[in-house]
This record gives structure tokens, C-alpha cells and sequence, in this order.
DNA sequence: CGGTATTTTGAGTATCGTCAAGGCCAGTGG
DNA sequence: CCACTGGCCTTGACGATACTCAAAATACCG
């Protein structure tokens, strides 16, 4: 399968280095030749598949740019999204079997895509590669348990405070969805009222409820039905009804943009 | 932290093998006996506290025998529990920061214990605990999505059918919770109704009732508060509204178990 | 056999899902 | 330039589901 990936192309050789991506730049010359010689570049559009569920892929993604989404479809033709992957996320097993769910392009979408043979090959050698890799799955490990955290609220408009607070601190750093002009944060949602309704377990009109009772609530604003100011960052966070550790230390971060920066 | 462990203390040199966790079998005899050497035994008692959120635990551990849960307490003084450890199981951060949720034994469990600097040395030094590790990780994430994909439904009844399914098929092998004796599924649930309720998102009553419920739709039958007998195998699947590849293949292995061994 | 923790049950309320209709926006073609 | 179309988002009304609070029943332990 993912076969029927018709916007594909080889980016020009060398066009950009691997070191784009933040935690390459650190390793040495050599092995980001190394990998440089073995990747392609791939391009998506929305809505276009990337793996299917079962697949053993042949080839191991690394998101340059774009949003892909890690969805299972279930029997009912129903599919839930069970998480999304951003710049610098790594998908396909490496050193396993098959993929236990579809990807698909969110968003137009860049992949660098490593044959898994050489690039297991390279890992096998490289204890930094590894090393990364191995980070990459405690992070993504990490955001799987917040989803579930914030999957365990049992109110709706509980699960959308806390999916813009994840937007807000995991994939503000690495895409361009935050703002933090003029003092006020103003954040982008890259999906569609039907993939939130998926991603939190609810139906779309109740995900538009909900966006609306926060908005009454006074705790965010609706600039357009993409974009949304958060106008009560405390008051999200009690609306989530927790504040784990983790997601206390980005925000601190967030706070930090916020206020000696510009306003 | 991780100081209030009273039930604490080595386990007699050499009482058991590393081999005796399957991982590690095929493991050399060098690296088994390397690992002997740093290991520590400890014993947990149901409740105690095995880690804080927070800490950067000073010790790799690996769960031998029993049931940890891994949660996040909130503000409000509730905890939701993001996954159980089960005998195999690796938690602590390996070559990473601190944990970003508490762990606490849920039943009488045995850990084996790593001082985390000789473990990393150990694990640069040998590709195979390497590639452990990561499969470990692997596994885990594998589990989060699960638990997503469960959290998801929006139904009470659903989310429980797939606990249910996940206990007979992701836990079956390592614990001693199903029995499958005269053509009989019959799983034991080792964790409260609270536990349940704070995993699956939902009040304790709730439970109690979406147990019933399943009961009275002749899908399960009550043995007993903690024991199940699974009635209708296929009927459970088609509560959760789902049927994952994932669980697909663990379930076609739970049905020959239940077919043409003993019955 | 009592005492405690756990589980279950009941009645009323809040929340969410469902179905159906309407509104907004961008792209298309006359 | 404007009407049309299709996709997405919003709104409304009603039924289903889950939560709250309270009390009773059961299981567990000594």
C-alpha cells in the first residue's frame, strides 16, 4: 500500500540540510551525510494518505513541515485520530513489525523518507541516531498520555481547553500555530471541526458548543473558526480541571512569552 | 522522593535469574550476568508509592511480578491513571528527564531495580538491551493508543467492553488474570472500581451500572466483583464499536485458546 | 460476629448525541 | 459582477446517556 501517493516528488538534491530539523544539527557531519544520501523527499496534500493500517513499511517518515494525522478507521467506517505528528516527528516501526494505524497529510506536508534498511543499518551503527530516535518515542509516548489525560475529562468543552493548551505548549514551538503578539496568545487549529470531534470523542456540533460556551465563558475568543485568542490562560487550565507538571512547565514558558517580551 | 518505600529490601543474591522475564533469554550470558550485578529487588505492598511525578528517578525499573499504575494526580485531588505496568515492563526515563506521572503498586508486585548510571553505560555499550528498550517503548505506545482509542468512545459500556478486551488480550500472557477453562473465558480485573473509573474516564456508579449493563445484554456474566466470565466474545468487540488490527490478531489467538485446547 | 471498605441501586439533573435545518465562505461558471 | 454550488461551521429541539447525591446491600477482614 501507500501506493496511491500521486503528489510525490524527489526534492532537488541537497536542497535543504538534514540539520533543518533542530536535534540533527547537533551530530556529527558525517552521519547527516550519510543520511542526507538516503533520504527522500516527499510531498503531501491534505487528505492524502501516507501508510495504511498494516502496512510493514518500507520506509521510515520524518515530518520536515505540515501536519500528518495518525488515525484508525473502525468498522462502523468511523475513524478516530489517536494523535498528530509535526515537524521533526519520526513515524514508521523502526526495527518492527507493522503500523497499527493509517497516517494521513493533515495539512500540506513534507516528509523525509528514509528506506528502512539502510536506515535501521545506520542506527544499528550510530548510537546518536539511536539515541534520538529513542527520545522521539518517550516524547510521543508523552503526548499519547496526555491525549489520554485529557481524553479522561469527562466534559467536552474539559477536552477542547485542554487540546488548545497541548496546541498551545507541545506544538507551539514547532510550528507556526502561536502568536504572542501584542500580549495576547492567539493560536491556529490546523484540523477541521470533524478531526477535534474525532481526536476528543465527541461530535462535531458538540465541538462547536463547546468552542462557543469557552468563548461565553470569557476563556478564549473566536477570531475566525481556524483561529481563537486566548483571553483566560488560567482559567483554560482550571477548565481542564488538572495541571500536570509537564504541561505546568510549558506553560511557564508560555507565560514567558507573554509577558516581558513585547507587550 | 521515591523514599517512603518500607517494604523495601534486597532480595536474597542470585535467588532468581534475569532470564526468567522472557526479554532477556536470548540475551548473552555476559549481559545477563552484567545486569545480575546492578539489579536490586524490591517489593511493593498495594498502594505504596513506587515514583512521583517529578522526580528524576535515580533507578531503571522492571517490573517482575504484580501490577503498578501509572497516573497523574490532579489539582482537585483526583488522579487519573494513564496506563498499568504489567511484568516486562520498563518505567523510568532512560537517558531522559523526570517522570511526568506518579507510579504506585496496584496489586503486591515485585520490581527489579537499576541504578540508572550503569544501566545507560550498560545499554551504550550493548546494541541488544538497546533495542530492548526501544521495543519496550514500542509496546508502550502501542498500549497508549490503545487506551485512546478506548477513551474515545463515547459510550460508558463501549470504553468498559474494551477494557475488558485489552485485559484478555495485551495483559492475557503476562499476568495470571484469564483463565480460558472449559471453553470459558474468565478474567480477573485487578484494580478497583475506582481505578476502573478513573481510567476510563468516568464515575465509580458508572461503572457499576455499565457493568450490569453488559451483564444484562448477555455479553458478560458476574462471577464475582473482581471476576468476569466472558459470554460473548464477539459481542464485547462490537460494543467497543471497533475491531483494531491491533486487537484483531491478539483475539483470533485468544479464540484458539479457547477452541480446540481443552473444551 | 461485628466493623469497614467496596460495590450496588435509586431518583433527579446536567451534559451530550441525534437529526434536521440554516448560515458562512470560497471557488466556479455564466 | 453576480448567482450557484459544495464544504464547513453553527443553531435548535428532543431523546439518550452519564453525573450527583444519597442510601442500601454486599464483600472483606479480623
Amino acid at each position: 500500500m501507500a501506493a496511491d501517493i500521486t503528489g510525490m516528488h524527489r526534492g532537488p538534491n541537497g536542497a535543504e540540510g538534514i540539520d533543518a530539523i533542530a536535534a540533527f544539527a547537533d551530530m556529527p557531519a558525517s552521519l547527516r551525510r550519510e543520511l542526507e544520501l538516503i533520504r527522500r523527499v516527499r510531498f503531501y496534500r491534505p487528505g492524502q494518505v501516507v501508510l495504511c493500517e498494516g502496512d510493514t513499511p518500507e520506509e521510515i517518515g520524518l515530518v520536515r513541515d505540515g501536519i500528518l494525522r495518525m488515525q484508525k478507521t473502525l468498522v462502523t467506517g468511523r475513524q478516530h485520530i489517536v494523535g498528530l505528528l509535526v515537524t521533526g516527528d519520526i513515524y514508521g516501526r523502526v526495527f518492527d513489525g507493522p503500523v497499527h494505524f493509517d497516517v494521513e497529510a493533515a495539512t500540506d506536508a513534507v516528509v523525509w523518507s528514509f528506506a528502512r534498511r539502510p536506515f535501521e543499518a545506520l542506527l544499528e551503527r550510530t548510537p546518536e541516531l539511536e539515541r534520538m530516535v529513542l527520545r522521539n518515542l518517550l516524547n510521543e509516548l508523552d503526548r499519547a498520555r496526555d491525549w489520554m489525560m485529557i481524553l479522561g475529562n469527562r466534559k467536552v468543552t474539559g477536552r477542547l481547553a485542554g487540546f488548545l493548551l497541548v496546541l498551545c505548549t507541545r506544538f507551539a514551538e514547532v510550528e507556526h500555530l502561536v502568536d504572542t503578539e501584542r500580549g495576547v496568545i492567539c493560536v491556529t487549529v490546523p484540523i477541521s471541526r470533524a478531526d477535534i470531534a474525532h481526536l476528543l470523542g465527541a461530535r462535531q456540533e458538540t465541538i462547536s458548543r463547546a468552542f462557543h460556551a469557552l468563548a461565553d465563558a470569557g476563556l478564549i475568543a473566536i477570531r475566525s473558526p481556524q483561529t481563537f485568542e486566548i483571553v483566560d490562560l488560567d482559567g483554560l487550565v482550571a477548565e481542564t480541571g488538572e495541571d500536570s507538571a509537564l504541561q505546568l512547565s510549558a506553560l511557564s514558558r508560555l507565560r514567558d512569552r507573554l509577558g516581558p517580551r513585547r507587550a
